[in-house]
RNA sequence: GGGUGCUUAGCUCAGCUGGUAGAGCGUCGCCUUUACACGGCGAAUGUCGCAGGUUCGAGCCCUGCAGCACCCACCA
């Protein structure tokens, strides 16, 4: 006995225990030894985060595709696991430092890591207990973590080896340096947008006084003023007239009382502002490379949070850069070298984490050389090893791979895998798997002990999120599971991780496993809110999934929205728009409701926005399946259905015998016993089934729902179940009863295997209770076989007869709808002209008939009778009459028929003119003209009924209305 | 500067290999029909961004234009 009302926050936690309890998550659960693989390795959220909804939809996904393929008797694992994010979580327990009043440098380094781990073991679960909530069915007992023994192991490995090929190395490059985080940055870690800024004209006055021509100075456009005091050069464009003759001169750089020479590179751009440049090689990227092709000196003119160094002159050296700016554009000012000063947009950079702009920065860095290893991963996206679904974004890949740098790998922090390198005292790097390996090394180039201390940095986070498909697997060791589950199967992440993630899981993987990592790539579009606008703290939109799923009331809500604001003067404008928008707070809608509405969002598109509507009509989908469940139910033990206001007792069933209460061995039915509507709903769950499965082969989510939706809803509900009752509520044909509860409960349990992974408490509630009704035994839905649609095959028979039917129906509910009669009036019906077939259909079908239309009576109208008034419906060649009687008005009967004659006589123009037309009917294929053909006489045949009625009518209504 | 998407009903989006449009939500009308008012039945709404082209035929293919979004990139 089902509860009345439908409650996913009772069901939902309980089940997902019962399931985690039993082992059905593990790896290879419910699956035979000989049993295929079939493997996908989790994302790894980062420790420091919460999972958002795109975390939430892909989950979802993730799950789908395991539980899918867990049905079909694959060795499924979905491994688990957390990054340990490196410079966000840093930054994280930095912050809660400062809150106390101390700094990470008031710490050892040893003390520092062991605050980040307390800070792990006791933030680390919410994740977890997340992700157990939205259902997602990932094998707990082999949860990884980025900085566990054995990831760091594989870590290790993986740099040593890449070590000694030479595809590791360290050098003094300039970098993209965070000074708030004091640390090197990899080229995808820095984002440039532009800003508003100036360009600053300053005077280079000439070193040995005024040129021949009279030039005292040159004037050169910066956007960085104070940067000024690192130039070694000025440049111009070799071929530029203005300044040829000055190349080769020296220029007095103010302030530092240098002189640096004027030198000419292809480089600068004479149009743009005076087309002189200065040059800043320690600064500027460009700079850099100017420098490096004139063997300029490089002059350092920061210290590493990006105050003027002792380069600078005295009164300046401690100065921020800002502050310098600011400093040196006034001293320039007052000396009269500052020309002009303009706005100027310019490209900013920023870190991604810190936000604060980034300075090139002289460094020594370890450095990946990444070109040997981008071959073999752009070529096995080439030759389909690895396809993208959708398959554009294999562009982007290329586009990025074959333009790619070598990747800094080393980080000036302390949270992450310590860089297995060693030094002696005169700096001589051993890099090894142990101190021990490092000592040996020394002592075999010293002769002697030395001693060594180790690399200071830790490794780039996404160095071991690289490794993370196989290390998590066991990596370097050869173990079971990577000879079962490697290459995994199918990664599922978004696009804006393709360079930082997928790019060098794809070049790792096929360097140190020599296969691909995973045979498809699908990219999910990015969640964004019901405006396509991107969900942010700061915008206030933010939904989190178990607010949807549990429900938070609005005062909370707000509170959750409005905590910890960057900008908290945003406050208000967000509890306004969240009162606005909620004003009740958030519903629980249970993780079904939800996880289904994230898989019918999941098409092709990049971005994707989230309407909290869909979810509450996706909750009502599973309410009305819930509710189809509860009558079925009904219906296999005998009830009537109106259990539930009858106090539901019920085990006397006044509709069946005692036997139809035991659903031993469910419920046998003939085929030969199996009604038209019994078949029907077979074939057309066997077409949703088809219409299933190739939506899964394609990665279509969205289709999958859709046509699971449609069939339960629209197929199964809406015209099944409202067939089978009065089949359930006679005892006039016991077999035919049978034939229908044993369709409904099969129907409904292949149905629920269907929905299964899509929405897996709901479905699985359900089916423990109906299975056995259907003849099926097992302990959980999530075991239970995939369902075929081949045992559904279609049947045409079936399809047509009750087409027959539905058309009939429809249209004389169109009648009743729009002449606003109540369900609850019978009304007669006559029909006119019928032939043989439609009198042997009638024949089966008048009992049905009469059920879904609500008539009172059938009648054929004889040979010669003349019709009284009526409106008139049409089904195939039938014309369906139903008596005006007092009930309809002759004028709403006119104007209905009118307006489906106009819509006739379009169709039927536009058919007219395509068969009209010599060349559609030469060169369209035969089978078009001739379905337009037929189209054609249909409309034709169907207008001249509808005319004759309209006459009929026509004639009261000019004696009446 | 290079690249990639997007522009379809009031809103959010589908639309497979070209045969002239669909869903959910919303809207309107009728209905306490015994699984479900988180419901039933019925209805309305689109020159498919614009302009050309290919084709017997284009929302779907090609070209151009406009608008929007994103990614990459070293113009001071």
């Amino acid at each position: 006995m089902m509860e009345k009302v439908y409650s996913p926050v009772e069901i939902e936690p309980r089940l997902y225990r019962r399931w985690e309890a039993a082992g059905y998550f593990a790896a290879g659960a419910g699956a035979g030894p000989e049993a295929r693989g079939y493997c996908i390795v989790i994302p790894p959220p980062n420790v420091t985060g919460t999972l958002h909804l795109g975390h939430a939809f892909q989950h979802t996904i993730m799950d789908a595709l395991t539980r899918a393929h867990r049905m079909r008797g694959d060795a499924t694992l979905w491994q688990p696991g957390i990054d340990h994010a490196g410079i966000a979580t840093q930054m994280v327990v930095e912050r809660a430092l400062n809150a106390e009043g101390a700094a990470r440098t008031d710490l050892s380094r040893e003390a520092f890591l062991q605050r980040v781990w307390a800070w792990k073991e006791q933030s680390g679960g919410t994740i977890g207990r997340q992700m157990r909530r939205l259902g997602v069915s990932v094998d707990w007992t082999r949860e990884r973590f980025t900085m566990d023994a054995g990831l760091s192991h594989a870590v290790l490995e993986a740099f040593v080896r890449l070590h000694e090929e030479g595809l590791i190395y360290r050098g003094q490059r300039l970098v993209n340096w965070d000074p708030s985080l004091r640390t090197a940055l990899s080229d995808l870690e820095v984002l440039s947008s532009e800003e508003d800024g100036h360009l600053w004209h300053l005077r280079y006055p000439l070193a040995d006084g005024p040129a021949p021509d009279g030039t005292t100075h040159l004037v050169v456009a910066t956007t960085r003023p104070e940067t000024m005091l690192g130039d070694t050069a000025v440049a111009v464009h070799p071929g530029d007239e203005r300044y040829r003759h000055l190349v080769g001169r020296r220029v007095q750089l103010p302030l530092t009382g240098r002189q640096i020479p004027i030198i000419a590179d292809d480089y600068v751009d004479a149009s743009f502002g005076t087309g002189c440049v200065k040059i800043t090689p320690a600064h500027d990227f460009n700079d850099y490379a100017i420098g490096m092709r004139h063997g300029l000196p490089l002059i350092n003119i920061f210290t590493p949070d990006a105050r003027l160094n002792e380069q600078a002159p005295a009164h300046l050296v401690g100065l921020d850069r800002f502050e310098a700016r600011t400093r040196i554009e006034a001293e320039l000012g007052a000396a009269g070298l500052i020309e002009r000063i303009e706005p100027h947009k310019l490209m900013i950079p920023r870190g991604d984490r810190s936000g604060v702009v980034i300075e090139p920065y002289l460094t020594d860095q370890w450095y990946v050389r990444i070109a040997p290893l981008a071959q073999p991963a752009i070529a096995a996206v080439q030759d389909a090893r690895v396809r993208f679904v959708p398959e554009g974004w294999d562009k982007t890949y290329f586009q990025w791979m074959n333009n790619i740098q070598d990747w800094c790998i080393s980080r000036q922090l302390w949270w992450g895998h310590r860089i297995p390198a060693w030094y002696d005292e005169s700096g001589q790097v051993y890099v090894a798997r142990s101190e021990a390996e490092a000592l040996a090394q020394a002592r075999a180039r010293h002769g002697r002990d030395v001693p060594l201390r180790q690399d200071e940095d830790v490794l780039d986070t996404w160095f071991s999120s690289a490794l993370w498909p196989f290390s998590t697997l066991g990596w370097p060791e050869r173990t079971a599971e990577l000879s079962r589950f490697y290459p995994t199967d199918v990664l599922v992440t978004g696009f804006d991780i393709i360079f930082f993630w997928v790019a060098r899981m794809l070049m790792f993987g096929l360097k140190f496993t020599g296969e691909v990592p995973f045979r498809q790539i699908y990219i999910t579009g990015l969640i964004r809110d019901e405006h396509g606008q991107k969900m942010s703290k700061s915008k206030g939109n933010i939904l989190d999934p178990l607010d949807i799923v549990d429900g938070i009331e609005l005062p909370a809500l707000i509170a959750k929205r409005t905590a910890g604001l960057m900008q908290p003067h945003l406050a208000a404008a967000i509890e306004k728009a969240t009162r606005k928008q909620f004003p009740n707070g958030i519903a629980a809608h249970g993780t079904d409701a939800l996880r289904f509405t994230l898989a019918s969002i999941a098409t092709q598109s990049r971005d994707i926005s989230f309407e909290l509507g869909r979810v509450a009509g996706n909750r009502n989908f599973c309410n009305k399946l819930w509710n189809a469940a509860r009558f079925v139910l009904g219906a296999l033990q005998g009830r009537s259905g109106s259990e539930g206001a009858g106090e539901g007792e019920g085990e006397a069933s006044q509709a069946g015998a005692a036997a139809d209460s035991d659903p031993a061995d469910g419920i046998p039915a003939g085929d030969a016993a199996l009604s038209a509507a019994d078949r029907w709903i077979r074939s057309r769950l066997g077409v949703a089934l088809a219409a299933v499965d190739e939506a899964w082969r394609e990665y279509r989510f969205d289709f999958a729902a859709g046509a699971l939706y449609e069939f339960t809803w629209h197929e199964f509900c809406d015209w099944y179940l409202e067939i089978v009752k009065p089949v359930l509520n006679s005892d006039a044909d016991p077999g035919a009863r049978q034939a229908a509860r044993a369709t409904l409960a099969t129907v409904l349990e292949t149905l629920l295997r269907a929905l299964h992974p899509l929405m897996p408490f709901i479905t699985e509630e359900i089916w423990l209770r109906i299975a056995p009704w259907a003849g099926v035994r097992g302990d959980t839905i999530m075991l239970a076989p995939w369902p075929q649609a081949a045992q559904f095959p279609r049947d045409p028979g079936a399809e047509a007869e009750l087409g027959w039917l539905m058309q009939a129906v429809l249209g004389i509910r169109q009648i009743r709808g729009e002449m606003d009669i109540a369900p609850s009036r019978r009304l007669p019906l006559l029909l006119q002209q019928p032939d043989a077939q439609d009198l042997a259909l009638l024949g089966r079908h008048q009992g049905l008939l009469t059920h879904l239309a609500g008539l009172g009576s059938v009648r054929v109208l004889a040979g010669g009778e003349a019709a009284p008034p009526a409106a008139a419906a049409l089904a195939g060649q039938l014309t369906l009459l139903v008596p005006m009687a007092g009930l309809i008005e002759p004028a709403s009967e006119l104007s209905r028929l009118e307006k489906r004659l106009h819509k006739l006589a379009q169709e039927i123009a536009r058919a007219r003119g395509k068969l009209a037309n010599d060349e559609f009917v030469q060169h369209a294929p035969p089978e078009v003209v001739t379905q337009e053909r037929e189209r054609l006489a249909e409309f034709e045949r169907a207008r001249a009924r509808l005319e004759r009625q309209l006459e009929q009518v026509r004639k009261l209504g000019g004696s009446g209305a």
